[in-house]
RNA sequence: GGGGCGUUGGUCCAGCGGUUAAGACAGCGGGCUUUCAAUCCGCCAACAGGAGUUCAACUCUCCUACGCCCCGCCA
């Protein structure tokens, strides 16, 4: 089994080409057969080097790998369209020496004009196939004219049954297309082209893409028939949308991985997520290591609907696979984050810190916002928070008085904070609450956070005792 | 304009002729906490509409509506 996932290189990957690929994987590591990456990028004018690296690094990051591919090699390179060119040359060739493709001289702007005036009539727009029986002086003539022509197929009129592997029984009726264009008048090859060209070449066996590619595979049908070539399995996987139900668009927010990757998503949840997006088991089971994934994906599971992106979704599943990371590794992905923001401190406070917080943490782009008080000499006050509590008559004596209380306490551990702060409101005849909600916001400036006493172990008696005295200058 | 595909709560998704239509996210309420979070408990909320077929339809058929896609020298 051979499959593959052929991203065009005009953008960062989106989380709809991501799923694709995703499902490729899936599919060739459950079966153990081979995942191949091929880069289309044929479209010279949008395609950049740029976004291929980027394409890559993504898919990395992602934790899905392939085994033939650009820079990697494989038996049926080269993996890049732009450096197959002459292979598609000689494969139109064959067609025209066929008589199954034309040249055609008709003009960008006299198809345009055409298929404007049959909307206009009503009628469907698409190519007359008026070239498909120019004579050669009627070509010589187009030529001394300046027009580099295109070659286009020559489509056999009959229906077209594709069994796809996700929505069974599909037919489609060739008289109702026109002779598409396979060679663009540069040289180069159209997309409906290159990919039957490549997918025979590489022998692929299957095919999992995207729906918006259901229509074109009676066109890539005809191509693998006139060639002469094994057709593949199709399976074609539903689109993913935007909050509105329309296709995912920029104006929706973040669309790539990259961007969800900067958000501080972490990869696990993000392929997981992914991988419920149009799938199921009977179990409804949410949860899935990779291994889990690779042993129970099928597409006989896919959903045929299309299916909406839920950051809200997504962002929950984050949570979760954040709070299973040990400490050390999560603030060693938090680092960057730190960095950013110019915050930074010993690894040990840092661990400890995040021990803490843990649990509050959604994405690893919120970390130094939710932990900056541990790291700044002079922390931030909540306004509402000084306004609310600190102003409060009695907070002022309240501090100075278990200020003098703590300098006296020799272990600063949060059992023996609790012991003693517990006994010494107990004493003072004061209120748990009326004591605890001030001294939060003495020492971290906001009224919420961790446990009041293991966040005070942590920052140390040192820090305390200053933001208590910080504190008073407050109330 | 033609063609293709789709439609279960706000969202993801289970169900494959007979179910109180399940689970998850979100929302709401409550418990636990000094607060937030986490966690636990509970609540809200769906078969797009209409015709058939059938003893029985979310499940099968047809029509309508709506959405998405293709009809590009984009992929």
């Amino acid at each position: 089994m051979r499959l593959r996932f052929a991203p065009s290189p005009t953008g960062y990957l989106h989380i709809g080409n991501a799923r694709t690929a995703l499902f490729n994987y899936l599919l060739a590591k459950k079966h153990r057969g081979k995942f191949i990456l091929r880069i289309e990028d044929t479209d010279i004018a949008r395609s950049e080097k740029e976004f291929e690296k980027g394409i890559i690094e993504d898919l990395r990051w992602l934790g899905i790998d392939w085994d033939e591919g650009p820079e990697k090699g494989g038996d049926f390179g080269p993996y890049r369209q732009s450096e197959r060119l002459k292979t598609y040359r000689e494969f139109a060739e064959r067609l025209l020496k066929q008589d199954k493709a034309y040249y055609c001289y008709c003009s960008k702007g006299e198809l345009e004009q055409r298929n404007k005036e049959l909307l206009a009539r009503g009628e469907s727009p698409r190519y007359d196939n008026r070239c498909r029986n120019l004579t050669k002086n009627q070509g010589i003539e187009y030529k001394l004219e300046g027009r580099r022509p295109v070659i286009r197929f020559k489509i056999p009129e009959r229906m077209i049954e594709i069994n796809d592997l996700i929505r069974g029984k599909v037919s489609f009726d060739t008289r109702l297309m026109g002779d598409f264009i396979i060679m663009k008048s540069d040289g180069t090859p159209t997309f409906n082209f290159a990919v039957v060209v490549d997918d025979i070449l590489m022998r692929i066996t299957t095919v999992i893409r995207g729906e918006d590619h259901l229509s074109n595979t009676p066109r890539h049908i005809m191509l693998f028939e006139a060639l002469k070539a094994k057709i593949p399995e199709f399976a074609h996987m539903a689109m993913t949308l935007g909050p509105d139900g329309s296709r995912l668009s920029k104006r929706h927010g973040a669309t790539s991985v990259r961007e969800y990757r900067r958000l501080g998503m972490l990869p696990e949840a993000f392929f997981n997520y992914l991988a419920l997006l149009g799938w199921g088991t009977k179990e409804s089971q949410e949860l899935f290591t990779k291994e889990e994934l690779i042993k129970e994906f099928s597409l006989e599971r896919c959903k045929e609907g299309a299916a909406i992106f839920d950051i809200e979704k997504l962002t929950w599943m984050n949570g979760l696979y954040i709070r299973k990371k040990e400490p050390e590794e999560l603030v060693r992905l938090s680092l960057p984050y730190l960095k950013e923001k110019g915050l930074g401190g010993e690894e040990d406070y840092l661990r400890k810190i995040i021990v803490l917080e843990r649990e509050r943490i959604k994405k690893l782009s919120e970390v130094p916002e939710l932990i900056e008080y541990f790291l700044v000499e002079k922390i931030k006050f909540d306004p509402e928070a000084v306004e609310k509590v600190l102003k409060r008559p009695e907070v002022k004596e309240i501090l100075t008085s278990l200020k003098q209380e703590l300098e006296n306490l020799s272990d600063f551990s949060a059992g023996s904070l609790e012991k003693t702060i517990r006994n010494w409101t107990k004493n003072k005849d004061l209120k748990t609450k009326d004591v605890f909600h001030p001294l939060r916001v003495a020492i971290t400036g906001r009224t919420v956070g961790p446990g009041l006493f293991e966040t005070m172990e942590v920052l140390g008696k040192e820090r305390v005792l200053k933001r208590l005295k910080g504190a008073e200058r407050k109330c």
